[in-house]
Order: structure tokens, then sequence, then C-alpha cells
RNA sequence: GGCUAUGUAGCUCAGUUGGUUAGAGCACACGACUCAUAAUCGUGGUGUCGGCGGUUCAAAUCCGCCCAUAGCCA
């Protein structure tokens, strides 16, 4: 059996700038790709930008820029980028306009027009720029397409057209041997529900004339190819051109958004079946990303999440895991930071990242740092651990990506609950326990280890870090079932990060909520008011400078019961070892920011002289850190 | 109007081919514990399983009709 896993996620078309949905969609591709990685599948992951069509062209007209230089930014600056930031894995990102590209687009055309699938005619009626196709008027509403600004105009064009009605029949036949190739099933049924009728030919060629940017059709040079021929081909040029076609192409899973349905599963596989290509292996179908009312998410709307400010405010790995564990695959879900907030604090800080720092604290405590030997593989815990790949293996296959990753955490807390049931405070008290402690100790280890591995698709740098804060290397999902690799003797890393620092939870303002505010008169405030202010004493126990401003300070702090890292603009005024031992007032309940990548978990008061020279505020006498300030 | 999917605890969702008192996570309350990121663990639900009717010894699960939501098609 060869383990060859080709995918790709819809290429975007690059008439402007990426949001939340582009973003989700990179991610289910992401994890699919890293999970096959995992799971030893020689895995090839493509993404791109589609960036010819009359609608980039009229977006670059309006921007004031030639079409290759406006789609150069779009991809350059805007897509790459992010997906970058999001640590996306793509092993190849092809554009449209790239000549490797157009050069494969052009060989197929010629092997379809070879194969006399294509024919020019003449065609009249109403044509809807904006969705860049003609229309019937049975599909306006008064007298728009719905989505458009603005009415279709009369237009008379002669084009090239794809005879897809004539693979209609055997595209039915082939949906129906193959129930798995588009999923969730639900848009499975509704493809067959468009194939009950005729699907008509296809228009694959513009006037040059009108429509200038797009790739030249090969035997007329008065026509460019349509847009969505040339976009699909995407896919497969990015593997021809690297010579790799033959290898990967039949393995190909597609992911695409709902929205994009039709020309996947009815334009696509005709169009591979007239230049004799197979078929992909599966369309994986997923939904829209939907504000927390429910409601769509739109800029007019002004409830659009920005990927940008997501990332900032909670790093990759949470969005990428809440993304994943909070949406269905297939249906449209709701999302927004009330949401990420929860899950990183609920299951990756308090489940995931409290177990490696308890189990850390232990090893380096009661067993001098060093990986005691592997427990006994019989345990209830061990015997779990080994089957948990097996689950999510299934859950994945099925695209239940939600329910692999809540899998995954169910284990983390099993262990947990095994540590809690353990004791191994209690055994440290007695030497005699010795053995039964180190084999508490390791199994927890090995339990993180198992579900590292099992949520890694899901945290792509996070996993990683986990077992680096153990001391361990990478491993493949196979060898996850199996008890003991974690190596006897290995050292634990003296110092490692919060894994997953906490966030407080945001008060999530609501228009009616401020609409309540009472209001205060000449800026009085009441004692309420001033009662949401939590202030604490707080005695500084490291500080240094921030790598990336001038002008920052970065503080750890001791409040008493827990430390807390805190950015503050003072470093003109204090030199980083004068303030350590110091004693502060803190702001404790302020919600995170994070500063030039560093995240504050509250602020500092300080005053400010005529001058402008600023001075930190201290407690008179000396008070203990933690202590409210009132 | 037709087709498809969904409708289970306050919220998000599991419930394999019909079979014992319908489950999990979150949130909330109380308790235990101290290795840990105010963490973890335990305990706590009178839920009309959208409604009505049917098949069956037995239905959240199968069938019919209806209602609601979403999508597709017209």
């Amino acid at each position: 059996m060869s383990k060859i896993f080709y995918e790709t996620a819809a290429i975007d078309y690059a008439n402007a700038a990426p949001h939340i949905g582009h973003v989700y969609e990179k991610i289910i591709a992401d994890f699919l790709a890293r999970f096959h990685r995992l799971d030893g599948y020689d895995t090839n992951f493509v993404t791109g930008t589609d960036e010819h069509g009359e609608k980039i062209a009229r977006a670059a007209k309006n921007a004031g820029q030639e079409p290759q230089k406006f789609v150069d930014y779009v991809s350059e600056e805007l897509f790459q980028p992010i997906y970058r930031r999001l640590e996306i894995s793509y092993d190849d990102y092809i554009r449209t306009t790239s000549p490797r590209h157009r050069k494969y687009v052009q060989e197929v055309l010629k092997k379809v027009y070879d194969a006399g699938d294509i024919y020019y005619a003449e065609y009249e009626g109403l044509y809807s720029v904006g969705s860049e196709r003609f229309v019937t008027e049975k599909e306006l509403v008064g007298g728009v397409l719905p989505g458009d600004s603005e009415p279709p105009i009369l237009r008379k064009e002669a084009n090239y057209f794809f005879r897809m009605e004539k693979y209609r029949p055997w595209l039915v036949e082939y949906l129906k041997e193959h129930p798995e190739l588009i999923q969730p099933v639900a848009y499975r049924n509704e493809v067959l529900e468009m194939l009950k009728e005729p699907i008509g030919d296809l228009s694959i060629s513009r006037p040059k004339d009108r429509v200038p940017w797009g790739i030249p059709i090969p035997w007329d040079d008065q026509h460019v190819t349509y847009v969505w021929f040339d976009a699909l081909l995407a896919y497969a040029s990015s593997l021809a051109s690297r010579g790799i076609f033959e290898k990967y192409w039949p393995h190909a899973w597609h992911v695409i958004g709902k929205d994009i349905l039709k020309p996947h599963a009815v334009f696509w596989p005709t169009m591979l079946k007239s230049a004799g290509l197979p078929l992909y292996k599966r369309l994986v179908v997923h939904g829209h990303i939907l504000a927390m009312d429910g409601r769509k998410m739109g800029k007019s709307l002004g409830n659009a999440i920005d990927p940008v400010v997501l990332l900032d405010k909670f790093g990759v790995d949470a969005v990428h895991y809440a993304l994943l564990r909070d949406t269905s695959l297939g249906s449209d879900s709701p999302f927004g930071e009330e949401i990420v907030v929860q899950r990183l604090n609920a299951d990756l800080a308090n489940d995931l990242g409290n177990l490696l720092s308890r189990v850390r604290t232990m090893l380096l405590k009661y067993c001098g740092g060093v990986l005691p030997a592997p427990s006994p593989a019989d345990s209830e815990i061990a015997r779990h651990g080994v089957a948990l790949a097996g689950k999510v293996r299934v859950y994945v296959d099925e695209l239940k990506l939600h329910l692999a990753l809540e899998e995954a955490l169910q284990y983390v807390r099993s262990l947990n609950k095994f540590v809690n049931d353990a004791k191994p405070w209690e055994l440290a008290r007695d030497p005699a326990r010795l053995k039964e402690l180190e084999d508490v100790l390791y199994t927890v280890v090995e339990g993180l280890r198992i579900a590292s591995v099992a949520l890694e698709a899901a945290l792509p740098t996070k996993a990683k870090e986990l077992r680096a804060a153990l001391g361990l290397g990478g491993f493949t999902l196979a060898q996850t079932e199996t008890w003991g690799l974690s190596p006897q003797g290995t050292r634990i890393p003296q110092e490692a990060p919060i894994l997953f620092p906490k966030l407080e939870a945001k008060p999530a303002p609501t228009p009616e909520a401020e609409a309540l505010e009472p209001q205060a008169p000449n800026g009085l405030i009441t004692l309420e008011d001033f009662a949401k202010v939590e202030l604490r004493v707080a005695e500084v126990v490291k500080c240094e400078k921030h790598p990336k401003a001038d002008k920052l300070l970065v503080l750890t702090l001791n409040v008493g019961d827990h430390t807390r890292q805190v950015v503050s603009g003072i470093a003109q005024w204090y030199a980083p070892q004068s303030l350590v031992g110091r004693k502060l007032v803190l702001v404790a309940n302020l919600k995170p920011a994070v500063l030039r990548g560093i995240e504050s978990q509250g602020m500092i008061l300080a005053g400010e002289d005529a001058a402008g020279n600023v001075v930190v505020v201290s407690p008179e006498k000396d008070l203990p850190p933690g202590a409210k300030v009132r």
C-alpha cells in the first residue's frame, strides 16, 4: 500500500485582502496535511492565488495599478505573509500568472481541443460582470443577480465552449460508484441534484479585446481563457511543473468552501475526463465562518474578524486549535474571540499546559530532572494511550476534526486525573516507594508524548515546544502506538516558558451593554466604577529590555500567588536591573495586550512630572506581594 | 414551490446496525487536594431527545405528516 497524499486548499482569488474564511480553510487543509505527514504519508500540499479574470482587472484599475503589479502585491504582501505567520505548511504556492502555470494551461487546452471537446459559437444574453458569467432571467431578483451590485448587461459574444454536457451521464455514474468522493454527504447529494438536469456546455474563453487579463487560447490569439478553466488547472500545474504529477495526482484531495462547489464538482471532473486525466480522490467541502450571533460576517456589517488581530492576541496555535475544535466541517459555524479565549484557557492552558508544568516540576524535584525507566505497558492509562492514535485516525478520516481533538483532550484529562489519584507528592515522602513514584512520572511523560503527537496537526508550534520542555524530540503517529518510547535518562530542561499563558476572559462588550452604562456627569466616576479596577502590590522578579522596542521593558512580577509578565514603557527612565526587587502597583485585571510581540498581562502605575519624567508608584512601607490596593 | 441536511441539558456538541435509569465538554455551586498556569480531581440536571401519529416486546435511533433553521435548485 503506497502511502501518498496530495492535498490542495482552494487558491485564493487575488482581488481583495484575506479574511477569516481564507484562514479557516487553510487551517483545515494544514491540519490534514500535517496529520498525514505524521501518519507516514509522503505528502504534498499546495495552495496559491488565482490571479486572472475580469474582476481582477477591474480591481487593479480601481487601485490605479497594472494588473500584474496589483496581483503581485495581493499575493506576496497580503496572502503569503499571513499564511507564513499561520505556519500553513504548504509545499508549493502556485500563482496562476506564473509562466509554469500558463504553459500547462495551454497544453491542456490543446489536449481538450484535439479531443474535439471544444467548439466555437456565438452567444447573446444577460451578462453579470460581478459574477463573470452569463445569467438567466430567472436568476435575477429585482433585475439584479443576488450578490451583485449592478444589474447584468446585454452582451453578444463569440466564445469557445467546452462540451461539458456530454460528460454528464458519465459523471453521475462515477459519483454513484464513488460515494466517498464528495464529503460531507450533503454536498454530494447537492451535486447529484444539479446533475439531474442538463448542465449545458461551459464557455471557456473571453474575447481579448474585452478581457485582456488572462491566458491566451493557444490556437486563437483573439481570446483568453475563462478564469475558472484556468484556475482549476492550478491543482495539476503545480505538480506537473515540478515533475511529480504522476506520483501525487492519483491521491489528490481538494479542500474547498461550499460556495465553489459547482466548479469543483461539475466543471473540474468533466475537464479532467476530457483531458484524459484521472479524477481526484476526495472533495472536502467546508462551511463558512459566521459571527458569534450566527449572522454572516461582513465588512459592511462591521462584525468581521480580522485574522491578523486574532493572531496578535492569541498566537498561532490557539487560533488553529479553536477554529478546528469549535467548528464542524461542512456546516457554517459561529466563531469569535470568546471562543478562542475559552479554548485557550480551558483546554490548552488548564488541561494541557498545566499538566506539563506539574510533571516537569515533579521530575526536577523528585528525580533530579532525569526521566526514569519506562513504566509498565499494561496499565489502563498506557493502554488508552497507545489506542489514541487509532481513534483519532478514524475521526480524521471521517473529517470529524473537532471530535478528533476532543478525543485527544479527553486523554489529557485522564492524565490529570491519574496524577491526582496516584499522588506522586505523597510517594515522594517515602523513599521506599521511589519505584512507584518513578512509574507515575514516567507514565505522565509518556502520556504527554502521545497526546502531543495526536494534537500536533492542530498545534503547529506548541506540540514541539511541549515535547522540548520534556527533553523529547519528534515522533510519528505510529510511534505513539507503542508504550515506552520516551528514552530513559532523558534530561528535563531546567527552564521552560509557560506553554500557554492564560488570558483573562474578554468582557464581551455588546452595544446594548454600552448603552446601559450609566453616563457619568462631568467626568466623575462612581465607587462601583472604581471598584472594577483591581490594584495589587507586585514585586519585580525579573526585568529586561524588550528585544524589539527601545522604550519598553518586560517585567516579571510576583503577585503573591502567581507571577505574571507586564510590558511597560519606562525604559527611558529605569535601567532594567534597578527595578528588580522593587515593589510596584499593578493594575491586575487589565485586559492583556500584545506589545511588539510580547504579551502584557496588566499595567504598572507611574506618574509624570512637569518635565515629562516618569516615576513608578511604590508603597511607602513594605506590603506583601499580592496585597490589594484601594 | 421542489430537493438535501440539521433540530438532544443554559452554551457547543456525542449518541455505532432500534435494547438496560440518554451522555461529554464549557459555564455555575459545593467538596477534596497541593506537584501545577487561582490549577487539577470529585459530586450536583424534573433534558416533553422540534411536534403529532405509526411500526415494534422495545424508538433519540425506522416510517409518515407537520413546524423551525440552513443550503442548493427552480
